[in-house]
DNA sequence: TTGTATGCGTTATCAT
DNA sequence: ATGATAACGCATACAA
């Protein structure tokens, strides 16, 4: 009668304490076998009441907490995904991971976050270690990607979800928007509003320089002149946005429209301007991109460009998350396209 | 002489194919076993040099990566770290996960990272979850947690690391400092400088929460004036700093210092100010809390408290890889203090 | 230095 | 509705 149900003998006694517990721990005191647990967890409608309520009682007994690493080797699916940024202090891809994140969750998957710096080096080294956690699915920021890094994430045979980007040969999905045509807007805006001077401050990353050369060209071509450029190696700060003005006047900028690679850059310049008693708009225009949380409540407040990072966020882990389930997704290459907010810094 | 070293036969091209290379299929490219294979990657010292070139041969060849789940399952260590902050988009918590996991990649572990939105209830659903992964440690923000939560954790037999904050009695080890003698701190500062009006505007979460009241307890104290309270629910934005100061100036606050649950509250009140013609720090002072990267570089530049936060990410990771491998820890709770930062808003 | 046997805690495939 | 059995891919103990 030792293994009868209901019953909890020296063993199991010694499993509970050990923290040890098992399905074979659960279906031992529930009086059942350790499939029928499975079964009780995955999919509770092959299991009759009764013994589903056993189960159960048992499992709060035993405080048992499923073991999702032999979950994972049995079933070759890891519910793991894994998700490279370039930054995660920088609130751009922090703000979309957020959104990511969250409905991944909700699918029950687990997020392995980590971070590529700007590098396709690292970003292929983390790759690397990454698959050895075989994730049922990744998202990778940005559109290109070191043939090495390709040439795995190919051999994994996991989909791949690209973002904040868009191309026609997505390695799998990708999702986002053209930088290139984001700076010819910025630039046919600028000119539209009549600004014929344009001074760019941008950061160094590969999709900020593709913006920054949209803009130039599209700018040079309405206007006939060629925007001044400071550039920044590292990411953007408002230390280099003050930084970006002083370097802009030194270079001989005076007056039109100053394009930036990013709000947080923007604001700094709004605080040099400031404090050097330039007036904007009417000394110069400002003109951010991202729409961050602080953009309308600047002095001014800022024009700037509007992606809509908690939707990008949301539909890249839908699209993942359909692309893992074998669901039809309608595009491999969605754009979400930008919207340019006009404020009173320009 | 199928199985011969260097031979590759029909089942391993398939293997190769159907990317379901193991150390079973490098090892019979190998001409060693299974076991050999494992060594070569774990310990290359107890294998000739001879097999050890031999094996890396068949790596390449294959494009062998290991599984590490299979490999936690029979080790039972996963290499893997839960982490669990409040908000990543939130730059306090992101910039410490930021060090925390760099310096966790680099001793072999991967970061299972998610947010519990300043909800006990939340974290304790998130831990539920994670602890299925198996994870080998677990950081946590803050000190209190619900009473479920501390046994799930207990019950895991996990090295648990809790950051941000600081008590005599940590779940396991805990690295942060001490929000009361923050607040009372700044209540210190403000009063030495001779302001002896105060108006505090706050978040609404448990830390900052405690640091308003050690500062208005201090305040009061020493200049028997009780500060004017301006608190959201919400966390710290600029916008909400902007309302703050109209809402205490409403509430008749005219003159004295503004203490912020956090720079970004401070930042937004600098705004506001000028947009209203005060004029900081002649009519009225602010103090912030956090140090941001871009609080030196604010009109004026911002009175603050800095936390090391870099360091606290770092250390945190290195006192948790230390626990987990059971080398010598000195302290069960590391205060790493802060600094007040005096510039231009006082 | 290398190999054999075994087990990690699940899921999947058959039975019953 | 439930159970027996065999993977899953690796690490560990023990042998040789």
């Amino acid at each position: 009668m030792s293994s009868a149900p209901g019953k909890t003998d020296q063993a199991t006694l010694a499993e509970i304490k050990s923290g040890t517990v098992t399905m074979e721990t659960v279906g031992r005191i529930a009086g059942v076998s350790q499939v029928t647990v499975s079964r009780a967890l995955n999919d509770p409608k092959k299991v009759s009441a009764k013994t589903l309520q056993r189960i159960q009682d048992a499992i709060e007994l035993t405080g048992y907490v499923p073991n999702m690493v032999a979950g994972a080797l049995a079933s070759r699916r890891s519910k793991l995904i894994a998700a490279l940024v370039p930054s995660i202090t920088n609130v751009i891809y922090s703000d979309l991971m957020q959104n990511f994140i969250n409905v991944i969750r909700g699918s029950g998957y687990h997020v392995l976050m980590a971070e590529t710096g700007f590098s396709q080096d690292e970003e292929q080294a983390v790759v690397s270690t990454m698959l050895s956690r075989r994730p049922d699915g990744i998202l990778l920021t940005g559109i290109h990607h070191s043939s090495g890094c390709k040439k795995m994430l190919l051999g994994a045979g996991i989909p791949v979800i690209e973002v904040w980007d868009i191309t026609e040969n997505p390695l799998d999905v990708c999702i986002g928007f053209s930088h290139i045509r984001a700076g010819e807007e910025m630039a046919r805006y600028a000119a539209g509003k009549g600004y014929d001077k344009a001074l760019i401050v941008s950061a160094g990353d590969e999709r900020a320089l593709r913006r920054k050369n949209a803009f130039a060209n599209q700018f040079t071509q309405l206007t006939g002149n060629a925007p001044i450029e400071v550039l920044y190696e590292a990411g953007a700060t408002i230390e280099r946005g003050r930084n970006g003005l002083r370097s802009g006047l030194e270079k001989g900028f005076q007056s039109g429209i100053i394009m930036c690679s990013s709000d947080l850059l923007a604001h700094g310049i709004l605080i040099e301007a400031q404090a050097r008693g330039i007036k904007i708009p009417e000394d110069m225009a400002v003109l951010g991109f991202g729409n961050q949380d602080f953009s309308p409540f600047t002095l001014p407040a800022l024009t700037t460009v509007e992606i809509n990072r908690p939707d990008l966020g949301r539909r890249a882990a839908e699209a993942l998350v359909a692309r893992i389930e074998n669901q039809p997704l309608p595009d491999k290459s969605i754009d979400v396209g930008f919207e340019l907010i006009e404020r009173a810094s320009t």
